[in-house]
DNA sequence: TCAAGAAATTAGGCATTCCTAAATCTCATG
DNA sequence: CATGAGATTTAGGAATGCCTAATTTCTTGA
């Protein structure tokens, strides 16, 4: 089905294709279309490379795109994106639980690891990893069926002040720099952090994490998920009824 | 000190390189300097397309070629060879040990693989596999520092007719129709096959692999490499003095 | 309403890597 | 030593994917 050229290189032409997918897929989970500023700032092109890639990606059919409107994944790139998420999260799993790396610097790793990475080696992978449905940031992985597991967590930023939350979700964990100033600060999954303040001037966001106090602005904040912990009262186990 | 280019796509430039490097490489293993027409055939490609590149790979110093002479590696393309063949081959040990893939058609998907893995990757790939010394079909893999374990076992067309050995080395891994071959009648690393006859006509070997008879061409046969089974005489353990 | 200013596209190029067809070189052999 | 077969290189092109500069389109606030 798939036009194989006669390249016998290491899937050149496809991973640059595969890349622009994934990477519109996942700014689209943030608004959609997306334009084509934000694609070009994130793959650190310039504007008329991606513009021009746009035309192609939607010749191939894998994107909508029409000139000044953005473009959106079709229903065939949105296969391919859920595809390659897979491989990628998959991939970061392997890393980090098995390679010892640290959840704030796998994203690039993975991002190389997936793009060699056929279909028989995805489904071993996921075998051997016991099909998580989380990678380390937290993201659903889809399922070799291309379906997503729920998405989990709520932006902590829309959460009462006061309480306790636990981080399950980091967005954008393409940011390695964001990732590691949280890292830094011992924010990450399966923290628990109380909310203390929420700045009415600039949103400057106060977090106590087990004790110690951690600042951080809105752009960095609105990227957590979070679940309310449960406040027990006098019941030390987790028993209920 | 490398060139970098702008272009972030994944490694794209480089993994071309990388996988001329590794074909001239293991060519070279064969016989020394390469000519373009095995190159050509190896990666499937025309035979103009190699003689341009291997002046590129000369200009960037990879290489050694003069015209109509061949290709040979230089000191730093045999550096770059033995880095990419250690990320192939642990990928190799990965894919068969830990992931349940057959020995005979790893090859393909770890060369893939080879080209999106950065050294840290690399560095805890080892780690985690044991530093292995030898690939799934006996080749040596090189270590972090570039030295290569000893080559295991001796051919086996050289060894004395009607003795025992043990195959612990199988060359021209890449030629996964060999390697099925092989594998459809039960010819693999450990596998301990008695040498019957080659005969003098056109050199057809004959095998006994446990109580089956398996013949074979000499140019597969020229490819096994293998360890002569002391034969014990009434001493069942392996005990010496 | 209209003139920045921002966003996107078009124009024109360049590097890489591949191809087919046409020389050219090498080497063994008559 | 001439010559043909085979190996190799040159010539000439194409596709991909990226860039800068210029132009066009959209948005928005005076
Ligand atoms: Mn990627
Ligand atoms: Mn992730
Ligand atoms: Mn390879
Ligand atoms: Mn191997």
């Amino acid at each position: 089905m798939t036009t194989e050229t006669s390249h016998p290189s290491v899937a050149a032409v496809r991973s640059t294709e595969e890349q622009y997918v994934e990477v519109i897929g996942l700014l689209e989970e943030q608004n959609s279309p997306v334009g084509t500023a934000p694609i070009a700032e994130n793959m650190q092109l310039a504007m008329p490379s991606v513009s021009e890639m746009l035309k192609r990606l939607a010749d191939k059919g894998l994107v909508t795109h029409a000139p000044y409107e953005g473009a959106s994944l079709s229903e065939k790139g949105r296969m391919l994106f859920a595809n390659v998420i897979r491989r990628h999260r998959l991939w970061e799993v392997f890393l980090t639980q098995h390679l010892g790396m640290s959840w704030h610097n796998v994203y690039e790793h993975a991002c190389r690891l997936e793009h060699g990475t056929l279909e028989p080696v995805t489904a071993r992978l996921g075998s051997f990893l016991g099909n998580p449905e989380y990678c380390p940031h937290g993201s659903p992985i889809p399922g070799a069926d291309g379906t997503w597991p729920p998405s989990q967590g709520q932006p902590l930023l829309e959460m009462p002040i006061g309480s306790e939350y636990q981080i399950v979700r980091i967005l954008q964990e393409n940011d390695a720099d964001c990732l590691t100033f949280l890292f830094e600060r011992d924010v990450m999954i399966g923290t628990v952090v109380r909310l203390m303040d929420i700045a009415s001037y600039d949103g400057t966001v106060s977090l106590d994490v087990s004790g110690k106090p951690v600042a951080m602005g809105t752009r960095v904040a609105s990227r957590l998920r979070v679940t309310p912990i449960v406040e027990m009262r006098g019941n030390a186990s987790g028993e209920s009824t």
